[in-house]
DNA sequence: TTTTGAGTTGTTCGA
DNA sequence: GTCGAACAACTCAAA
């Protein structure tokens, strides 16, 4: 009997995988595919690594059945349907605009073959589109969207199909040979889970936004690639002994923005990387220039803005809320337009998503949908303190401050200890520039 | 159909 | 030190 092709992409795991289940369901044997698009996998990034290493992982876990193959999906995809002599290619949907357009042509080119491509389940527990206000329009707020998101559920996790059998027919050209990476593949990412239900969900509530205690779950690489899905954790928290705590509430919130951005991007694919409402578009925004350098290499002389900027160069990650403040900083102390910090972000991070990404900018820069109000400056030293009260996350990537003992860190200028020792002055004054912001919003909304 | 009130991850100021 | 108000505007669902 024929293979059925499976086609995966961001759902790099054999737990809970609608479609893998449906590509067994056909009756034959299943041949796993990755497509190496040269337009994504010739980009030396973290991400790209990431990917890799799980590849290799989900090719060690199927007795290395798993097809690479390099080139435009849309041609690859067919001339591998053919080798095989599969008669439908499955896949898991994908929501992006770039994942839309791409599968559409892969339809396309398929459907010219006689050939269909079978999209099962999403990387969400409730697909993109799927939820709509009373008057049949999208969600704009992340609030009630959040309660029809947990009114309408979501199945329970996939079983595994029974009788799987991978088909060997077709050449691999192999994984490209990648930096090794820590924590990559399904069961890597099922023990830092596991590890996060036993030791810290019960403290999420009152530790998640502590950059200085690694207490939350890092969850965000895993559901990027798709190593595990949203609907185990979901699962998996509700048959847990704190699943009526404010916490588990707390962590079941953050998969649901992670959701709602998905939904707002599937409804306005431009707003990846153009501003979702028009009306700061009259904006007065400065060039970016050492300004922007001085951020992305964490030289700004803000403590925290530099602790969060050398983790995601060193580590390819940033804890979210530094994330909220080193953005902000960008958007509001140095008035630059948010698409250059989304895009230095999207360089570097490991769960560099399009939509969680894009969103959280804008919901920084108060350009987006449910945006946060113009005048909600975060200070970067108030947010210091409070969330790194003992100043050991600062102290931890800022090697310079080491000798600068306490919350004291995170206000090192005025010491006459010499606190300098290479460490860069202010590059601006926040209060000053707090002003402006203030200022050039006042100017763009008149 | 229209009105009303709650919501939204922050900061600063002044009592 | 602590606390409430002010800082707008707009979406959404209930009334």
């Amino acid at each position: 009997m024929a293979a059925t092709v499976l086609w995966v992409r961001r759902d790099l795991r054999l737990r809970d995988h609608p479609a893998l289940r449906e590509a067994a369901a056909a009756g034959g044997k299943v041949l796993p595919l990755f497509v190496l698009d040269p337009r994504l996998a010739d980009e030396a990034t973290p991400r790209r690594d990431h990917l890799l290493a799980s590849l290799r992982s989900l090719d060690d876990a199927i007795d290395g059945a798993l097809v690479v193959r390099r080139g435009r999906p849309e041609q690859v995809v067919a001339q591998v349907a053919r080798e095989a002599g599969a008669d439908s290619v499955h896949t898991t949907a994908e929501s992006t605009p770039y994942g839309r357009a791409r599968d559409g042509r892969v339809r396309r080119r398929l459907e010219r073959d006689g050939l269909s491509l079978v999209a099962t389940g999403t990387p969400y527990a409730v697909g993109p589109g799927t939820l709509l206000k009373a008057d049949g329009t999208a969600y704009q707020v992340f609030t009630p969207f959040s309660r029809a998101w947990r009114d309408h559920g979501w199945p329970g996790p996939a079983p595994m199909p029974r009788g799987l059998r991978w088909a060997r027919t077709v050449d691999s050209e192999g994984i490209p040979d990648g930096r090794d990476v820590e924590g990559a593949g399904e069961e890597s990412a099922r023990r830092r889970w596991k590890r996060f239900l036993d030791q810290h969900l019960g403290d999420y509530d009152a530790e998640r936004d502590r950059p200085d205690l690694d207490t939350t779950s890092r969850m965000s690489v895993p559901l990027k690639f798709g190593e595990l899905h949203p609907r185990t954790l979901l699962a998996d928290i509700a048959s847990h002994a704190a699943a009526r705590s404010q916490a588990a509430r707390t962590f079941v919130s953050e998969l649901c923005w992670r959701e709602f951005y998905a939904d707002v991007l599937w409804h306005h694919p431009t707003s990846a990387w153009a501003d979702l409402k028009p009306a700061l578009s009259s904006m007065e925004y400065s060039e970016p220039g050492a300004g922007l350098e001085a951020w992305q290499k964490g030289e700004t002389g803000y403590p925290m803005v530099d602790a969060g900027m050398r983790q995601l160069l060193a580590e390819g990650w940033m804890h979210n809320r530094v994330r909220m403040i080193t953005a902000s900083f960008l958007v509001k102390d140095l008035h630059i337009w948010w698409p250059y910090g989304a895009r230095h972000f999207l360089a570097h991070l490991r769960d560099g998503d399009i939509a969680s990404n894009s969103h959280g900018w804008q919901w920084v820069a108060g350009t987006g949908t449910d945006a946060a109000p113009y005048f909600r400056v975060f200070n970067p030293v108030t947010q210091g303190l409070k969330f790194d009260p003992d100043g050991e996350y600062v102290r931890r990537w800022v090697p310079e401050l080491r000798h600068v003992s306490g919350r004291a860190a995170h206000e090192p200028w005025g010491r006459d200890d010499g606190y300098a020792e290479g460490y860069p002055e202010r590059i601006v004054d926040h209060r000053a520039e707090r002003e402006e912001a203030l200022r050039r919003y006042q100017a763009a909304r008149g």
